[in-house]
DNA sequence: CCCCCGAAAGTTACCGGTAACACCGGACAG
DNA sequence: CTGTCCGGTGTTACCGGTAACTTTCGGGGG
């Protein structure tokens, strides 16, 4: 008599209605070539009958495989990221792993947090957005030898698998682009701040001051990115610095905030202010004029992460390496 | 000697270190006030020295309960469901369940495997988007026993717990708007052709119709909807049908892109053609002019949800309800 | 005719927790 | 002084599968 009467259909209940053990049930479904043929008929169809689902947390206990990976994102709502997943999604879905998601918030506090559960659940492979963690989440990646992913930065030091593109670089690119064009007074926009705008940020920097130019003409905020915030950001920084000749923007949604704002004010772009975003998105390609934008390889990336990820999940020895996918500059009709 | 030496900290090996039995270190974690506070310090300080992490799969497998909830959505990348989902997420999560995301890229083939694979996690809940299922994915479902939800639109036979809007009423209103600002010939774009955007559809013909106007200035494509798609499918409908004075479009994305084309046109909104989208997404604030939209009530759905869903969990019985969430329809300065 | 082999199915033990109940000793009421 | 209750901990069995090994049986080679 069972303690809880779960009602639940088991191997058990397919077994015994077919006439066999449970294990020949467990194989028919996993092994079937180890079943012959006329036993796996006559289980299919009583599985059928009966409505058995199989459960994942038994088989997952017996075999100590959960066959799943844990893909962190920072947020739901950007689309930088939905691609990116897509690429995971196929190409791990593929090879039979469940991918479950969680998001951070781009704090890595909360990452922490999230590869505790995940862990708990069992995951055979980590995806973590960005290259830095806090000491106790190191800590538990460490212990849990499993393959981490760590991706859309660069890093020297990767715990395991590393693939992205140097934010750094391509922030420095896009201001040589602006430069390139006949601009001196640029400044930069950004919002959100995690770790990736502010490399963007210091590359723009960077290529500033080689330039011998100022930097000074800087605005940004910790608050999420939004098309509005792109639009009152950029008045703010017209008011304070009036002799601005573009702005580069640390991401699309707030370049094409900022596009709108001068659509409002009647300021040409890319005439009297030009302006640049960071990720290539679909909007970028919309807009009239379109904007220039660092289009990242994000559909790249996941299927490379699904690559990599699979070989070392079937074996492939652990041998920390960064794999760099570069970007390219696009300079729509804004720049 | 233990089969697999996994390696991995069990309860087990707590229990040793602090010379108790496993069941008091587990009821140290779940249950703290049953265990006295100086073995309750002895044992948390044990678990963090050796990185106890516990075994999900073992607990559920033993206590019946997963403590999370399938949310299933149709796509990631729309930013529709991303606030929906932060409410459940909120809500959800203060109780105690992890939410598991799946994505049926709109297809309710997909939602039914989905099904079949989170009941294999053992959720304690599925809410899913949308009314219309399967019939194997009704079965699934009745056989599971499971509180589900079924949001976004609604229905007059719900499974269980139905939140949503009224969809098609929502299309008519907006249809009803144009109207009211003296527009005749009033086209629908639409893209992606889902159930949602179809009684979107619906409603502005039926506008249409009880206007005693012809509802045949109608664009669909079964293609994914994007800034760029609003735009090309803008154009094709300014050269069908020259006349038309006003566009709705089935969402915000398409209501962008159409917007952005006519300002490459240089075609006045709303003055030679009005525009409007749906959602109420932060875009229709941003651009010049803002756009007319019918405001969606997002996050109270998210949040409604999580309401009802835990009151279910809790032990509420089941009675088939819907809740009507409403909506806003904002005249922007594109109508 | 015997033996060995391999395909097909079964036995047994175990994965890492939790439920339910038993147990133990001290406080306190009668 | 005894019975009862209760806080604190232990015992036992079980959740629903799977690994590893064993058994059974029919057929082909020597």
């Amino acid at each position: 008599m069972p303690r809880r009467s779960s009602g639940r259909v088991t191997l058990q209940h397919i077994a015994e209605r077919v006439g066999v053990t449970k294990i020949t049930v467990s194989r028919a479904l996993r092994e079937p070539h180890l079943v012959s043929a006329a036993l796996r008929l006559r289980i299919e169809s009583a599985i059928d009958e009966l409505g058995y689902i199989p459960n994942h947390s038994a088989g997952a206990l017996a075999s100590g495989r959960s066959h799943s990976v844990a893909l962190l994102i920072p947020s739901l709502s950007n689309a930088v990221f939905s691609e990116i997943q897509r690429g995971i999604e196929e190409g791990l879905g593929q090879a039979g792993y469940q991918v479950l998601i969680g998001h951070t918030g781009y704090s890595i506090l909360e990452e922490e947090r999230l590869i505790d559960t995940y862990l708990s659940y069992g995951v055979e492979a980590l995806i973590l957005p960005g290259t830095r963690h806090t000491d106790h989440a190191r800590r538990l990646l460490a212990r849990a030898r499993v393959p981490v992913v760590e991706t859309l930065e660069l890093t020297e030091t990767p715990l395991d698998i590393n693939v992205g593109l140097d934010q750094h670089e391509a922030g420095k690119a896009m201001t040589q682009a602006f430069l390139d064009r006949g601009h001196r007074k640029i400044g930069f926009l950004g919002a959100r701040m995690d770790y990736r705008a502010q490399l963007r940020m210091a590359g723009w920097e960077a290529a500033m001051r080689q330039a011998g130019l100022s930097a000074e003409r800087c605005l940004t905020t910790p608050h999420p990115s939004s098309y509005r915030l792109g639009g009152e950001m950029l008045a703010s920084m017209l008011e304070r610095w009036p002799d601005l000749e573009g702005i580069f923007c640390g991401n699309d949604d707030l370049a094409a905030g900022a596009l709108f704002e001068c659509q409002r004010r009647r300021l040409n772009v890319p005439d009297q202010l030009a302006l640049a975003g960071f990720n290539g998105l679909d909007i970028t390609e919309a807009t009239a004029p379109p904007l220039a934008t660092v289009v990242t390889p994000r559909r790249g990336i996941g299927d490379t992460i699904a690559r990599r990820l699979l070989a070392r999940l079937q074996g492939a020895p652990l041998q920390s390496t960064s794999e760099n996918l570069g970007f390219r500059i696009r300079r729509g009709g804004s720049l």
